[in-house]
This record gives C-alpha cells, structure tokens and sequence, in this order.
DNA sequence: GCCGTTTTCGGCCCGACTGTTTTCAGTCG
C-alpha cells in the first residue's frame, strides 16, 4: 500500500472520529499522524518492515498498529468499525456551506440525517432549528445551501473531467472495433468547470463498437440513442457522452461536438458562404457528402484558419485572419511559487527541487509560507536561515538547474506585506498573496491589493481573487485598477495552475495583458505531484489566447536571473533613498 | 491520540466571523 492510501485512510479515520467525539486533538492526531506518512521520504511498507513506525513522531501506541493493518492487511479494523456506524456518504453532507463535521454528528445523531435529501425534508419541517447549536438562521441557511450543494453535484472541476475521459478514451482504444477515440466537449475546450464528458468514437462497426462498451462496463447506467450516442456516468457520477461516428467524418463530429454551440452556430454559417454544410455530424459541399478524417483537413477543406479548441467560447475568433501560436507547456523554462516542508509543502526542498529538475525546467522558485499564514505553518524569521542554508546545500546537486529563493509573503489587513522591509531583500521574489479576511467590502480590499502593489519587493501578485472552483467565490476587487498599478509597478500577475484556482480568470487575463502587464504560470505546487498544475496553468493561459511572449517564465534562465536581480537591487535603493 | 530532561498530566498552529448564546462553539481560511 502506498503512503498516499495511508494517509487518506488516516484522514477518513479523523472525519469519523470529529463527527461523534468531542475532543478535537484525538481527531488532529490522526491528521498530523496522515501528514507525517505523506512526508516520508521512504515507502510505508518498508517502514513497517523495518520497525521505524515507532520512532516516526506522530505516530504512537493507537496509530501505529492501525497503519501496520493497513500496509501488512490492506484494511484497518478500526476503520471498518467507524464505516459501519455511520451510513455511506454521509460526507456528502459537507457541501453544504455551514455544515462542518460537528453540526453533521448532530444531525446524524440526533435526527438520523445522512443524506441532503432527509436534511432537506428535516429543514422544511423545522426540526433542524431545535437542535442544540443550531437556530432559525442556521436553518435558512442549510435550506439555502442545499441548492449549492446540489448544483455542486452536478458540476466537475475540468481536473476530474479530463481524467476520467483520458482514462475511458484509453480503454475504447483497446476495442478492435474502435478505431480512435477522442474527448471532445468542454473538456476539450478546457472550461474549467465541466458538467459532463463527451468522447468522438470512430468505429466502422457501431453495433460490435457498442456491444463491448456494454460488455467491459466502462459506463454504468447506459443508454442507447439510435446507432450514434451511447449515454453514461462515469466515475463520481459524471455523465458521459459517447458520439459514435464513421471514421471519414471524425473530422466533422469533433467540430460538432467540441463546441461551443456558439462557435458551432457562427462556423456554420461561414463555411455556408462556400456552399458547406454540416448536417449530422457530417460534412456536406451542396449536398455531397464530403470525408472529414480529421479537424485539420476539415478547417482546410473549407478554408478557414484552425481554431484551437481552447477558443472556441463564441464565434468572434473567427474573424481572425491568422491563427495565433498559444503557449505550449514545453515554452515554460521554470516556474515559481512551489512550497516545500518548511511550511504546509509535503516534500522536502530536496525532493521539490530534483522533481523540477526531472521535470525539465531551467529554473525553479522556492515560495513558503510567511508567518503571518499560522494555519500553513508559515517560515518564521529565524527559521529562513536554515532554509536557505537548505537550499544552498542542495543546489548543487541539481545544477546546473536555477534555484531561486522566494517567499509566499502575505498580504497584510493593511496591504503591507509580511515579514516586512528588514527581511525581504533576502528573497530573489517575492509571490505576495491574500489568505485572511477575505470578507473585505470591494473598495478596501482593491485598496489593500494596490498598497501591496506598491511595495517594490513585491514580484508576482499570487492567486488574484482566492476563489475555489465550485466551494468559494472569489473576494471582490476592482480588476481594471489592480490591473493599471500592476503594469504601472511592474508587478507580475500570477496564473495559479491550481486545478482549484485556475486564476486569474481566462475571461480577465486579455484585459491585463492589454494594460500591460506580465502574467506568470506558477503550480502553488505543495508536493511533487503538484508540479504538474503548471499544465493546468497552460491550459488556463491558451483558453485566455495568450501566446509564450506573455509569460515571463518562457523565458531563458539568464533573463529571469537578470530581471529578478535588477528588480530587488531597484527595491533596496529605493527602500534606502526612502529611509534617508 | 501524541508528546515530554517541568515525564504520566496538561497542552496541542491562529484569528475572523457567524450564530447561538449571554460566554462560546463551529466553520472557514
């Protein structure tokens, strides 16, 4: 069993034991027990082999043998005993805004309510306003939240969507009968909220091609429309969408099915001009049916500039004479922003800096945490030696790869920045962002992110507005004036790859870049894996039209050394002629 | 549940906000 199972059982073993016990250090313990697996810098099962389990901090007389079960069994009976008390998807519960695990123990175990549909029926009754600690507003509010919830359930970040397609496009692959498979949709075009998956089936044989699909369950619940459509859920209950089509009109059936009705509506009507048609799926030149094998040959065949996927929102792109070159991942060099386990990372400087390094990148920027930021752990004044003693020792084991020494700093209720002007000239950047009171009314929060703006050690304005993709809106900000003071300073704005983020939003990034401002693709990567929300950041960055001249780290490494240095020898002198 | 040279109990990362309370618990970041 691999660390990440582990730890993953540790953290449900911690749910169940916040819903029913009242001491919520017994809870934390598990959790922190679940971090210490996930930092480990060796496999799990060697460490029980071994016997290292109980000289692991964290880990001690309870914990301990539930994750030698767990590596030695494949299962915890602890575990299994909480599980069977409690129904199945209770947690679900949680996407009710207001219900933490506390309020949910009560409702279970007060009301018996393990589902939204018995919460739902307990509010309207108003059985859930005489429980102890909740009230007549706590339940307008979860009757309120229900439709959030909901509506939540019913939406899939562009993360899982492209996964679970990816997935089930390799596995059409396999079938004889099928001769390709691709995803299609908005997963194709990179929305970044996706409501279902849609996949281009080619297949000669529709019949076979539809009796394996039933045959290797790759669907649950499937229906057939006709010859052409076969109708699913995925995994997480995500509807899939399989268009079957010949493999002469692939070309055709993307076009269609990729979307958006927009763009299809405005395509039509421009290859009308020439006498096309597309009727079905399939291509037609005054009524000749017309092969489309690919999308390619099809925007050729009927003469107007490819469009990339990512573009296709509405039919304005189409007025374009050219196609633009959208950046690609292999133009990023490097990037910043990447936490480490000197604040809420779970790799070490080590491991983050040789995953960057085996990734390809020619630099990379080390960003923890500020110690405004408590809850993540941030790096204290005192302890920024040791990590950048840290760093240097390692640098050159990974050279001749860049690694540049930043910060995360916060961004303070007042707009200042954390740690201040005595330490930050010992940063080669500095990613400033907001975590706290994120309630600020629009006007004083735009005045907090300009005074930020204004402090010459600042380098790239992180994660613009702290939305979370279907769990929290953003806070609300005069874009057009952070965007005039960021170009004015000099100030980057960053693209959070973040599959969660996926900000600043593509529908803004083109009004920041024609103020002038440079955009940077960062991961605000907390473990190696997550390095690869730079991709996602691509993806934001191509749907938002941007090409490699937009983003400062498609630059080479001497470049961005250069620019980085220059900017915080300027931020020292103008800090000194200011004190003088 | 874990930890500890103050060693078997008492503390455990913090703060804003909200609603339910009338001094605090739960949620969220």
């Amino acid at each position: 069993m691999d660390k990440w199972t582990v730890a993953r059982a540790l953290r449900e073993i911690a749910s169940y034991i916040e819903l029913s016990e009242p001491n919520p250090f017994k809870a934390r313990a598990f959790e922190s027990a679940a971090r210490r697996i996930e930092s480990l810098d060796r496999s799990v099962d060697d460490l029980v082999a071994t016997g290292g389990l109980h000289s692991t901090p964290g880990i001690g007389r309870s914990i301990g043998p539930i994750v030698a079960d767990l590596v030695t069994k494949g299962h915890s009976a602890y575990l299994d005993e909480l599980r069977s008390r409690y129904p199945p998807g209770i947690f679900e519960l949680l996407r009710v805004p207001a219900l933490g695990l506390k309020k949910i123990g009560v409702l279970y175990s007060e009301l018996g309510i393990a589902s939204l549909d018995e919460l739902e029926a307990a509010a309207q009754a108003g059985r859930v306003a005489g429980l102890a600690g909740f009230g007549a507003k706590t339940q307008k509010k979860i009757l309120d939240g229900i439709a959030t919830a909901r509506r939540r359930s019913s939406q899939f970040l562009l993360s899982f969507g492209l996964e679970v397609g990816e997935s089930l496009r390799g596995r059409l692959a396999q079938i004889d009968a099928i001769e390709d498979a691709i995803v299609s949709g908005s997963v194709r075009r990179r929305l970044e909220i996706v409501d279902s998956v849609d996949i281009v089936v080619a297949t000669g044989d529709s019949v076979r091609a539809i009796a394996e699909v039933e045959k290797r369950g790759l669907l649950d619940r499937l229906e057939q429309d006709g010859w052409t459509m076969l109708r699913g859920f995925g995994r997480d209950e995500i509807p899939v969408s399989l268009h079957l089509t010949a493999p002469a009109d692939c070309g055709a059936a993307l076009v269609v099915t990729t979307g958006s009705a927009d763009f299809v509506e405005a395509f039509a009507s421009t290859i009308a001009k020439n006498g096309f048609e597309l009727r079905h799926r399939e291509l037609f030149h005054n009524g000749r049916h017309i092969r489309s094998e690919n999308e390619s040959a099809l925007f050729e065949r009927v003469a107007v500039p490819f469009v990339d996927p990512e573009l296709r929102e509405s039919g304005d792109v189409l007025r374009r004479k050219k196609r633009v070159r959208l950046v690609e991942p292999a133009d990023l060099k490097g990037t910043f922003h990447v936490h480490t386990t000197f604040s809420d990372g779970r790799n070490s400087v080590a491991e983050m800096l040789s995953a960057a390094r085996d990734r390809g990148f020619d630099y990379v920027g080390i960003s923890d945490h500020s110690p405004n930021a408590f809850y993540a752990n941030g790096v204290t004044v005192d302890d920024l030696t040791g990590q950048h003693a840290e760093i240097d020792a390692q640098r050159a084991l990974v050279a001749p790869m860049r690694v540049f020494r930043g910060t995360e700093a916060d961004i303070l209720d007042d707009g200042t920045i954390d740690y201040g002007h005595a330490t930050l000239p010992r940063f080669d950047f500095v990613v400033a962002s907001i975590h706290s009171r994120f309630a600020m009314d629009r006007e004083a929060m735009t005045a907090r992110m300009l005074r930020a703006l204004d402090d010459p050690f600042v380098t790239i304005l992180g994660h613009l507005t702290g939305r979370l993709l279907l769990g929290r809106t953003g806070y609300a900000i005069d874009f057009d004036r952070v965007f005039d003071r960021a170009a004015e300073r000099g100030v980057m704005i960053e693209i959070n790859g973040n599959p969660h983020r996926l900000e600043l939003d593509w529908r803004l990034a083109g009004r920041a870049i024609d103020r002038g401002v440079l955009l940077c693709i960062n991961p605000d990567a907390h473990s190696i894996a997550e390095l690869s929300h730079v991709i996602s950041g691509v993806w934001l960055a191509r749907k938002a039209g941007l090409s490699a001249k937009h983003i400062f780290n498609t630059r080479p490494v001497d470049e961005v050394a250069d620019y980085l240095e220059k900017r915080r020898q300027k931020a020292m002198e103008r800090v000194l002629s200011a004190e003088c």
